[in-house]
DNA sequence: TGTCACATCATGTCGCGCTA
DNA sequence: TAGCGCGACATGATGTGACA
């Protein structure tokens, strides 16, 4: 026996042109659906909009790799693992290059979606681009120390913990406001701010990468192109060889 | 609301191989 | 040989539940 809220899930599964339209709504929100071969299936107007496509039809049918070549490698790829071992993704943070060369930080979270026979047929996944800050929230003036401490030292060696307690915070609390204010946990906020001087430098500079991921705060260059390809799609010599086109 | 403990996950470090 | 990317392993960060 079906519960009503089942009943209404199956039937809104059944008309995916209402959700695709509810989607349409959210500007700020880039919502898709993907068969198994990784090619958008269903799309809301915010992917059009980011891939510098005129019409979804010139969206469904292919992949992230055709729509953002900056990108598209390791964004099949992370598909394809989601695919092959049904590991679902939950708010992955990354940045997202726009057709006309644009940055925008999002955060990602992708299902695998299960056929009848229980197969994984495709994945459905929302990419929401970062909020604001939440500048009215009764604790932002607390966490601006916070804030202050990781600007002026994201190209330093720093553990959380540390920082929290210069702030006088506890780790637990400081992640809870983190998350409520920027929507972020500690660590995603100092990645980000990391690798924004990264993208910088590497436009900006003839540094090495070495170099560079010693101005960002990371004692190896090892460690820096992994959280760069991970965060941005690409390691930073093939970001590098993309700008200077 | 805040702290603590524990399990799990993500990240940093080291070493190695590849390429120009 | 320098610069870079990748894999393995150790360690720190995070998520979650219990409790004060």
């Amino acid at each position: 026996m079906m519960t009503e809220y089942e009943m209404l899930f199956k039937a809104a599964g059944r008309d995916l042109a209402l959700v695709e339209h509810i989607f349409d709504r959210l500007p700020d929100v880039l919502f898709y659906i993907k068969d198994r071969a990784s090619r958008y299936v269903i799309v809301n107007w915010a992917v059009v909009e980011q891939s510098g496509a005129k019409s979804k039809e010139d969206v469904c049918g292919r992949t992230a790799d055709e729509l953002f070549p900056v990108s598209g490698y390791s964004t099949l790829a992370q598909d394809m693992q989601v695919m092959n071992t049904g590991k679902q993704i939950i708010d992955l943070l990354r940045l997202y290059f726009s057709a006309d060369g644009g940055k925008q930080w999002c955060l990602s979270t992708k299902y695998p979606i299960h056929g009848d026979d229980g197969e994984i047929q495709g994945l459905i996944g929302i990419s929401r681009r970062l909020p604001r800050p939440d500048e009215n929230h009764l604790n932002y003036k607390r966490l601006n120390e916070f804030l202050k401490i990781l600007e002026e030292d994201c190209g330093k060696k720093m553990l959380i913990s540390e920082v929290a307690k210069r702030v006088s915070l506890s780790v637990d609390i400081l992640e809870k406001l983190s998350k409520e204010i920027f929507h972020l946990t500690p660590k995603q906020l100092l990645l980000k701010m990391r690798i924004d001087l990264a993208c910088t430098l590497l436009e900006n500079s003839d540094l090495s990468v070495t170099d560079i991921a010693a101005d960002c705060g990371y004692s190896d260059h090892s460690a820096f192109s992994r959280q760069f390809k991970i965060a941005t799609h690409c390691t930073p010599r093939e970001y590098r060889t993309s700008k200077a086109k």
